[in-house]
Order: structure tokens, then C-alpha cells, then sequence
DNA sequence: GAGTGGTCTAGACCACTCA
DNA sequence: GAGTGGTCTAGACCACTCA
């Protein structure tokens, strides 16, 4: 590969060995927690130098996309892996320290979409979700309610026995199960008084307000794959945030 | 500069080109704004190439402390630039677009720190704080209430004239008032139910729950500098975060 | 010892800015 | 045209992993 063009539309190369390596991510020739070829292999597949791969790669592994492992190689990103598990949870409990949710299926069945969830998720009204409810306790004690809805179009024969077979780990069930990594969410925080629903199910003293995380998370390429609403007791636990 | 290390305590030597360009931004060799020296000049100042050079700006680039332009040169992120205003602002509205906050201070007195304040801000108990509180208005509606703590003895001279004259826009008064640049900040968000004051100010519908952000911002080389609590009315805006 | 990614260099050439 | 940062190359050597 050279780089022939002049000023107009100037594109660098690393920037399309970018493009390339992400291709290859999408059409699944390397899944999660594999490992892809090294950088000497892919300068002379995409014919340019190693430096120049070496750039590509730092940027997809910036963006979360791609692990490098100093001796043992490049590997694709996996929710899976241990760091990585709670890499989208941003609630903290106040005394410090990191959370680990256990997860309570509450409902799993089909629906339809609505123009609003619709646009988010990028597909048609009208068709086809699978809507899924769960109840995240922290220390036997009941912290967030989710409600979760997806395109069921992408994930065919999901249901309440996948769901709990996965220990209601929704994202590497996501991966294992259907091959979709989630790499990037977005979430619109607002503070909510509580419904019914939340006060019987996060045993709350009424009047105690929630916090309301909906979130929209994407896949390689930025192709929406989940929405989320979750109510989460903020009262001994925050949402924790750190801006660059 | 060369690096002699073997294995044990091995430090690349872009780390200590970082090290040194740091200093130079805490000690104020170059202010918010200014142009830095070109990557060739400080090649030849660190005896080092320039790609070592280009490595250590490119990794300060990537967390906001310098901006580099192509033909112009890198220089010093400021809060002042155009793009940056908003930066650390994550309160969107719910019809979309950014918003333009207008300040109105309503108070600025002296205080002491209390522990927990002085853990936060890294300074003794009892130390003087400046005190302030101040109304964000929105299209002439009133937004968010806050307060902020700073340590007096690094804001010698503070009070609400120099505050109004820079039209309550905080962190570009540090900037130029004191030659203090928030580099990075870290929010604790919860659900709360409003006090008086707020119900008050905020013009709420008492039982309106709000958005209570605890804020602590950092300068160079992660010093604490300032901790604000804002309080939020989420009815038509919401506070937005991306995880990737 | 072979193979991986990580650092560092020197040098060529390009895109962009400004006078 | 001179000066800046941006891209790309080729090559040397280092740190780390694994057999």
C-alpha cells in the first residue's frame, strides 16, 4: 500500500490500517480475547512498515478495541477479561471501594419498538425486542433496577436460560453467545422521584429520591446495540466520574 | 540526555522528557496560551530526537495540557480557548445542544476547612478557605446552585469584585487571575432531595428531586485545587457521560 | 533462543501557516 | 520561502514471555 494522494482528501495510511484492522474486528476473522497478528505480519499483509501498524494498533488500543501484552502479542479487547468486568460500571459505594453486583432476572420476553427506541437503536418501529428486567443487589441488598432492551433481530434465541446461565452478566454473555463486544456507552443521568415498582423492589423509604442512568451502548463501528434505564439507590452509593 | 538503565527501575525516556515539560508548565515557564519551543529546539535542549520529543507531547497532548498546531507549533491548553470552555460542563439539555450557562455570584466570604474538606484539597484543618456561592441561570432560568471551597492561600486576594469581573467564569479567572489551570476533574453524583434554600432559588416544585455532583479539580501534577458541590434540576436537563 | 511488543534514532517528505 | 507539526520508513536495540 502507498500513498499516492496529494493535498485534497489527504488521508494518512495508519488511518486506514485503522479502518482495515476494524473490518477484520466486525467480520469476526479475530474474536474477543484472541489474539491478532503480529505486528511484522500485518506491515507486510497491509505492505507498509512496522511503524507504521505500530501506530494504527496504539490508537485502536486507546479506544479500548485492542490489549498489547509486551512479549506475548496483540489481543482483542474482551469484556470478559478481568480488568475489563467492570470497566461500564460506574456506581461506588461511599465507604470506597469497587462494587460487585449479583445479578436477579426478573423478566425476559419479546416486545416491540417505539419510535423513541426505534431512532436509538437504529433499527424500524415496530420491530421485534427483547425486553429484559433485572435487580443488581450489592452485598445481599437491592441497589439498581434495569430495565434492557435490544433489537432482537441480533440476538436470536436469547432468553431467560441464556441470561441465567451467564449469571445475568449481560455484556460477555453478549460476546460469547452472540459475538457482539460492546465498546463504548453513552449514558443522560437525572435524578428521579421513584415509582411503585422501585420503592417495593429496592426497599425504599418512600420520598427517597433515585438516580436514572439511561444508557445507549455500541459495538465496533458505533452500531447501537443495547438501551438501558437504570434506577440506582443513591444513598450510599454514587455515580463516580473523572473528566481529562 | 541517554539512557543507561538495564532492567530493574527501567524508565523510557519519553516519561522523563514528560517529566521535564511538566515542571516547566507547573513552574510557569510557559503560561496557558503561550507557544512552547518547537519539537526541534527541545530535541536539542533534552539531547534526545525529536520523535522522543513528539512521544512525550503527543502522550501531554492526549490529556489536555498542550495543543499542537500543525504550521503554528504546540502550545499551552487553556481553559480560555474556545473549545475548552464547556469542557468539564456536563449538563446537556434535554432538547439537545450545548448550554450557556450565566452565573450569578451570590455570596463570597472566608471560611476554614473542616476535615473532611482539608483531606479533599490536600491543606491543614481549620487553613482559611474562600467560600463562594453562585446561581447558574439557562434562557433566564435557574439551573443549578452552587458551592466552592477554595484554599485562601492560593487565592490571595480573591473577593467578589474580581470574581464579577470575569463574569462569574471560575476557571478562566484561576487562569488568568492566578496562573491556576484546571487540568482534570472528578465527580461523585447522587439523587437528592432538595433543602430550602435550593427549593427556593431553583424555584422548584417542592419533592423535585435534584442532581447533587460533588466536584474535587486538579491542577498539574494532580493537585487538588478546588471542591464544589452543584446542585442540579434535572427536570429538563441532564447530566451526559461517555465511557469507551 | 526465538518471537513478541516497546523505545529510540535519523532522515525523507508532506501539509499547513505566515510573512 | 522558512518554519512548524504530521507521516512514514528502516534499522538498531531493549524488555518481556514462553518453551
Amino acid at each position: 500500500m502507498n500513498n499516492t494522494n496529494s493535498s485534497p482528501s489527504f488521508h494518512p495510511l495508519y488511518q486506514q490500517i485503522k479502518i482495515l484492522i476494524t473490518q477484520s474486528l466486525i467480520s469476526g476473522e479475530w474474536r474477543p480475547g484472541e489474539a491478532i497478528p503480529s505486528e511484522i505480519e500485518l506491515a507486510s499483509r497491509f505492505n507498509v512498515s512496522q511503524g507504521t501498524v505500530r501506530k494504527a494498533i496504539s490508537e485502536l488500543a486507546d479506544e479500548n478495541l485492542l490489549i498489547r501484552h509486551q512479549g506475548k502479542g496483540t489481543f482483542v479487547a474482551s469484556h470478559t477479561e478481568e480488568r475489563r468486568q467492570l470497566h461500564f460500571v460506574r456506581i461506588t459505594s461511599d465507604k470506597g471501594g469497587v462494587i460487585y453486583p449479583e445479578g436477579k432476572l426478573l423478566e425476559c420476553r419479546r416486545g416491540k419498538a417505539d419510535s423513541a427506541i426505534a431512532k436509538l437503536l437504529e433499527i424500524n418501529t415496530g420491530a421485534s425486542l427483547v425486553v429484559i428486567k433485572r435487580l443488581l443487589n450489592v452485598s445481599a441488598r437491592p441497589l439498581l433496577l434495569e430495565e434492557i432492551r435490544l433489537a432482537a433481530a441480533m440476538f436470536k434465541g436469547l432468553n431467560a436460560d441464556v441470561i441465567n446461565r451467564h449469571e445475568c452478566k449481560m455484556y460477555s454473555m453478549f460476546e460469547s453467545e452472540f459475538g457482539i463486544r460492546i465498546t463504548q456507552v453513552v449514558e443522560q443521568i437525572k435524578a428521579v422521584a421513584p415509582n411503585s415498582e422501585a420503592v417495593k423492589l429496592l426497599k425504599l423509604n418512600t420520598g427517597a429520591p433515585l438516580l436514572c442512568i439511561e444508557r445507549v451502548a455500541y459495538t465496533y463501528g458505533d452500531k447501537p446495540v443495547e438501551w438501558r434505564k437504570s434506577l440506582c439507590n443513591s444513598k450510599e452509593h454514587y455515580y463516580m466520574n473523572k473528566i481529562v
